[in-house]
DNA sequence: TTGAAAGCGCTAACAT
DNA sequence: ATGTTAGCGCTTTCAA
């Protein structure tokens, strides 16, 4: 910067000024400042001068999700991006895998570098870990799933009234037996869309059988194995209801690998590319992942020019997206 | 910094040599200087270190793809992901929706962040703007297509022997009208695989027809829609050779909306998740994005241990998966 | 083994 | 409209 202030014979403060597009520089001396700086190639460092300025700002953000390599994920990561970069931020990701350590690991290289604000879909760990860094001012927002030991802003659908409607449709085709094929029973939304499955069940006088509910299926194979499983047991389920995207399609493996596709019902959480094409095509209850990332990312910026503003939560709505799949009318037992 | 040094009682200098796990410490004054850096909450500025240390690194790399929320691309950044994050590296992504302008844009604000390191997939333009930046020592890597106008290390599949193995593949079957319905011809890769396509056709000694080609098919609908012109056409194709995920899609929903899925083959290039599990299970020619996004990561490291390194380009294979749609004999003409 | 002084590239606060 | 000086939080250099 001296060098361009030396090459353009003006003080090196004036280049500042010209770099930063600040008044009260004569529109020559400006011409003069720009000249030199482009033949000298200068490049500002965006770090150096936080390190003096009052208010310090990396323009990047931190957004951790399960994996940027899952469809929802990733859908709601370029949500995030396009907010991002409208504002001139950038995005640092990255993937907890589900896993609390990681987590926290991965915020702490976030934290450490600086970030403005972070999104966060939190796995089964605590976050109370988060607190000092609320404290000092950096927005916080949760996606997808609310964390557990602190107070921030949050982007959610509501999961149990999703399943509960998703249960209540297989009810209403005269369904009895329904299994429920949920995710980790660490994650929040895991534990919410088993709630709503069971109140609808309540509700409609079906007893609760715990033979029908399976937990903990993060993996296409393991959702394919416990469909399996269930499906050659004495007292089969007419109809499923799959906790999310991974989850659904193993089951509709292991149906298919069962020639079963076509006589049990399945009502899936989260929409999925080609579900539609699938035969039968698979009936969803859809969120809708840009409008995720969308709010999560603009709470993240609302805040970041207010930071007194109120934690809010924001829930989204599910849709519910027939398809064919969970209208299949349950089979007499014994008739197969 | 300071602070921390006169609460533990020594001077600045060994703060520093203490955080930064520098040799020549006691360990009495290291323990005395851990403590008080804990009491206090400190948490080094890694920018501030790097404006006086010599060799400077961020310990980030920027990523930039077509876009994060496509299944290849999100494949590719969770290796390139996973790699960064064995060496404590964090990762920038962003978006070029294939825009030149974007590229260019995105690219400067990763260089103006000082990333390490830089992984892209070009789009159509030129990429000559980079020279300063790899003069300047910052390693460059391409993956999946080589870039324009400079030199540096790429990772690539073999487009060439993959779409004239696709091609032949369909040509063994006795089909002679085979269409091709390519990506955005700006794109390398579309223009090797129709090249490839054209190759093939050449080889078996079948006639070049232009009205069996078309480009810049660059979503689902316009895929979609030039399928189903191309089979509502006088003399229509019996076997469509699709050079990219989204096209392949396209294709196939035009097929069905015309019912003529089971008449005519298809082979697409690349693989997608549920190709299997449709009817007919689609035959494609699948790259392993996994193993490409690793070896671009991989060679960011590595150049950045020795610059001097001589740019590499690496050609992985590509694997023809026969599912059935590729399969499909050909129709005799008007026997349908 | 330890520390003091200088300075990285920039901006804030105050001149002029 | 422009320049000067101090100093951000750290590392380097060099001396003790």
């Amino acid at each position: 910067m001296r060098d361009v202030a030396e090459r353009a014979g003006v003080g090196i403060k004036t280049v500042s000024r010209v770099v930063n597009g600040e008044p009260g520089v004569a529109a020559a001396t400006a011409e003069r400042v720009n000249r030199a700086a482009r033949e000298l190639h200068f490049q500002p460092d965006p770090f150096a001068g936080n390190l003096r300025r009052s208010v310090r700002r990396t323009q990047s953000i931190g957004l951790l999700l399960s994996s940027v390599d899952n469809p929802y994920c990733a859908a709601v990561h370029r949500a995030v991006e396009d907010v991002a970069e409208s504002r001139g931020v950038s995005v640092l990701s990255a993937s907890s895998d589900e896993d609390p350590q990681r987590e926290r690991a991965l915020v702490g290289t976030f934290v450490s570098r600086r970030v403005d604000g972070l999104i966060l879909s939190a796995t089964g760990g605590d976050q109370a870990y988060l607190r000092p860094e609320m404290d000092a001012g950096t927005p916080v927002v949760a996606v997808d799933r609310a964390p557990v030991g602190i107070d921030v802003d949050s982007v959610v659908v509501d999961n149990v009234a999703g399943a509960r409607g998703a249960t209540a449709h297989l009810l209403r085709r005269g369904h009895r037996r329904i299994a429920h094929l949920g995710d980790l029973s660490m994650i929040a939304t895991a534990t919410q869309r088993l709630d709503g499955f069971r109140q609808a069940a309540a509700e409609a006088g079906v007893p609760a059988d715990d033979q029908l509910v399976v937990q903990d299926l993060h993996t296409v194979e393991l959702a394919f194995d416990a469909t399996f499983r269930l499906l050659r047991s004495d007292d089969p389920p007419t109809a499923l209801f799959t906790s999310q995207n991974l989850v659904t399609i193993g089951a509709i493996r292991a149906l298919r690998s069962l020639g079963m596709q076509h006589d049990v019902a399945v009502v899936g959480f989260d929409d999925f590319a080609l579900a539609d094409l699938l035969d039968p095509a698979v009936t969803v209850v859809a969120q809708d992942p840009v409008a995720i990332g969308r709010a999560a990312a603009e709470r993240v910026f609302a805040r970041l020019e207010d930071r007194s503003l109120p934690s809010t939560q924001t829930v989204l709505a599910t849709r519910l997206v027939v398809r064919g799949s969970g209208e299949i009318a349950p089979r007499r037992r014994g008739s197969a």
